[in-house]
RNA sequence: GGGGACGUGGUGCAGCGGUUAGCACGCCGGCCUGUCAAGCCGGAGGUCGCGGGUUCAAAUCCCGUCGUUCCCGCCA
């Protein structure tokens, strides 16, 4: 071993022994006669102290040390003297005294200071991404995620789960999300494709009797990016059998739950979380993930505000939609410039204008354009209503119940953010759940599977699938937390004739059936058990725990908004033989950027 | 595919029509025996992303383009 210790260890117990320390440098401080080095690894820095009148030889090596060289030293530890002791390092009570100082390796400068968080363009940080792991931001956060993932596995091992690996090199399916394709040599002309999520091959384990199954399962999705969504990903996948609904969100209430309060560095808001009904979601709060850090409710005035002489209130009333408003706190003395903005906002979610009312915080005076269409006694219903006091701001949407619910719930979200009702540091875990079987709007003149096909009703509404296709729930939840959805999942159809009944309502004939699920239908037919599971999306997860923005920090090799790895150059041209064992000639734009190139 | 923001020494930023493009950190050299974002003195380092245009004059204004990022579309 080139160390005794590491650079986070050393305490005044230690005082006196000879031990040998291996790191990084992080700083050194030459004050002529003596020098100073922080020494750094991953458990934290330790001060080499070099005396240039003990040994000469030291200090000819101390000199030449830069930041991030590696070296190794061998000294005794010592109390540092009286008062200069620093408080601010685990390790500030002692120094190291050395008596051999080695290089082991130099180091160009760095392009980035390693100690200091910088706000570096992202470029730099991906390119140098080995150097931007050396920082303790990005080892704080691969550190909560080695251990949130350590827990996941031996709470799920102590329940008895199995966890299974899946094959990455499986078969493409047209729904879902684009899927990333490998050419294969063997078969020319035929591609394998990177799953998505290992949904089908969980549920064959079941037909398999691996009864309770999990995997930290890396997923794939060519899709375009957000600060929240990268090409490949990771997933705890789940999948149980002989269970009904609640017994897997007890379950993964219990896992999700005992895993923030044991590693994450925010805490849980609550600890008992909600659950609430798709319905709900997206009703009072205009959102199926809604942020439930803050309140701010969306709250129906349609009795109300149908009965003003405003036309397009009334006449939407009058039509069967909606009137719905937001109170905003505080905000009644916004200018026409901060309104315009909302109203952008709103037209972008799809409405056709933005109506408000204001509450004079002086003389509680009602000012807005719409105000003058209200009676006094209307105004007064409204208010009471909405509960809206002095200096508050009433945003309205009226419009299709679908319109009414994207607009205000982009303004509430809107609203949270400019009011700072976005607390950073806490974590409200929720349940949405009943979620409609069917989307509200058709395809075409079929029903849309709002999850995938293998979604099952809730046992009670299967009926309903004759009368009233969208009147039936699904046995489907979410788990959602400040705004983000972290997971979902189902109970699956077991049924071959119940399969059957949702195939033909959404429009999928047995032939497309028989070549895109085949060997699932036809596996369904040997016994397939009650089963039902979830996947919970790891990185969103560690990001909100770590209290990070973008999924990007809690990835050691994470790929840019262009799905690029800026550090390896990856995707990267490849040379003619391989496309040749591949069967691939290149054509259109990847022709011409070769022939250019 | 679309919209917003950003692009200036190694790094982070200021300058937003008119001197030799400025500041901090870093880097190089010197001084210094108790520093810990050490201090002091001196120094090097820039095609202002790239291309075109407007102007007597462009880092600055306009157009295009490339890169980064956030969002919309997309993500069963």
């Amino acid at each position: 071993m080139l160390r005794t210790h590491t650079c986070g260890e050393l305490r005044t117990e230690h005082i006196g022994q000879h031990v040998t320390l291996s790191g990084w440098v992080n700083r050194r401080r030459d004050m002529g006669g003596v020098i100073f080095i922080d020494l750094r690894d991953r458990y934290g820095k330790t001060q080499i102290v070099v005396d240039t009148g003990e040994s000469a030889e030291s200090a000819a090596i101390a000199e030449q040390i830069r930041p991030e060289y590696v070296v190794q030293v061998t000294g005794t530890v010592s109390a540092r003297l009286p008062g200069q002791e620093n408080p601010n390092m685990d390790t500030g009570d002692i120094e190291l005294k050395v008596n051999d100082l080695t290089i082991l390796n130099a180091s160009k400068t760095p392009p980035m200071l390693i100690d200091r968080d910088g706000g570096e363009d992202e470029t730099l940080r991906l390119k140098y991404r080995y150097l931007d792991l050396r920082k303790e931001r990005m080892q704080r956060n691969l550190r909560i995620r080695h251990k949130a993932i350590k827990y996941i596995r031996d709470y799920l091992d102590n329940n008895e789960f199995l966890e299974v690996e899946t094959p990455i090199l499986f078969k493409s399916t047209p729904e879902g999300a684009r899927d990333y394709l490998v050419p294969s040599r063997v078969h020319p002309g035929k591609f394998y494709a990177l799953p998505q999520s290992p949904q089908q091959l969980k549920q064959l384990l079941m037909v398999g009797g691996y009864d309770r199954y999990f995997q930290i399962a890396r997923c794939f999705r060519d899709e375009d990016q957000r600060a929240d969504r990268q090409p490949e990903f990771t997933q705890l996948d789940v999948e149980m059998s002989f269970v009904e609904r609640d017994d897997i969100l007890d379950l993964i209430e219990d896992l999700v739950r005992g895993m923030v309060n044991a590693t994450s560095t925010v805490p849980l808001a609550y600890e008992q979380f909600p659950r609430i009904s798709y319905t709900e979601a997206v009703e009072k709060y205009g959102s199926d993930r809604p942020d439930l850090r803050y309140d701010l409710p969306l709250v129906d005035v349609s009795d109300i505000a149908g009965q003003s002489a405003f036309g397009v209130f009334a006449n939407n009333v009058a039509a069967g939609n909606p009137v719905k408003a937001l109170v905003v706190p505080g905000c009644g003395d916004y200018s026409r410039k901060q309104i315009s903005e909302l109203e952008e906002l709103a037209k972008v979610n799809g409405a056709k204008g933005l109506a408000w009312l204001a509450i004079d915080p002086e003389n509680e005076q009602i000012k807005g354009f719409i105000a003058k269409f209200f009676t006094v006694q209307q105004l007064i219903a409204l208010t009471e209503r909405l509960n809206a006091g002095p200096g508050d701001l009433i945003l309205f949407s009226s419009d299709t119940r679908l319109v009414v619910r994207a607009v205000l719930g982009a303004l509430r979200d809107e609203m949270a953010t400019r009011l700072g009702y976005k607390d950073t540091n806490t974590l409200a875990f929720a349940w949405v759940i009943d979620f409609p079987l069917f989307e509200e709007e058709k395809e075409g003149d079929h029903y849309a599977p709002s999850h995938h096909m293998f979604t099952s009703p809730m046992p009670g509404d299967i009926p309903l699938l004759k009368t009233d296709p969208h009147a039936v729930k699904a046995a489907q939840y979410d788990l959602i937390c400040n705004g983000y959805e972290v997971g979902g999942g189902s109970i699956r159809i077991h049924n071959r004739q119940l399969q059957r009944q949702i195939m033909e309502l959404i429009g999928f004939s047995l032939a497309e059936a028989e070549t895109q699920f085949g060997h699932m239908l036809e596996a369904f037919e040997y016994g397939a058990p009650p089963h039902g599971g979830i996947a919970l999306g790891i990185d969103r997860l560690m990001a909100l725990m770590a209290g990070e923005p973008n999924i990007r920090e809690v990835m050691a090799f994470p790929k840019n908004q262009n799905a690029t790895d800026v550090m390896a150059d990856a995707p990267s041209a490849v040379v003619q033989r391989q496309l040749d064992d591949l069967h691939i000639a290149l054509a259109g734009k990847a022709l011409e950027r070769v022939k250019s190139s």
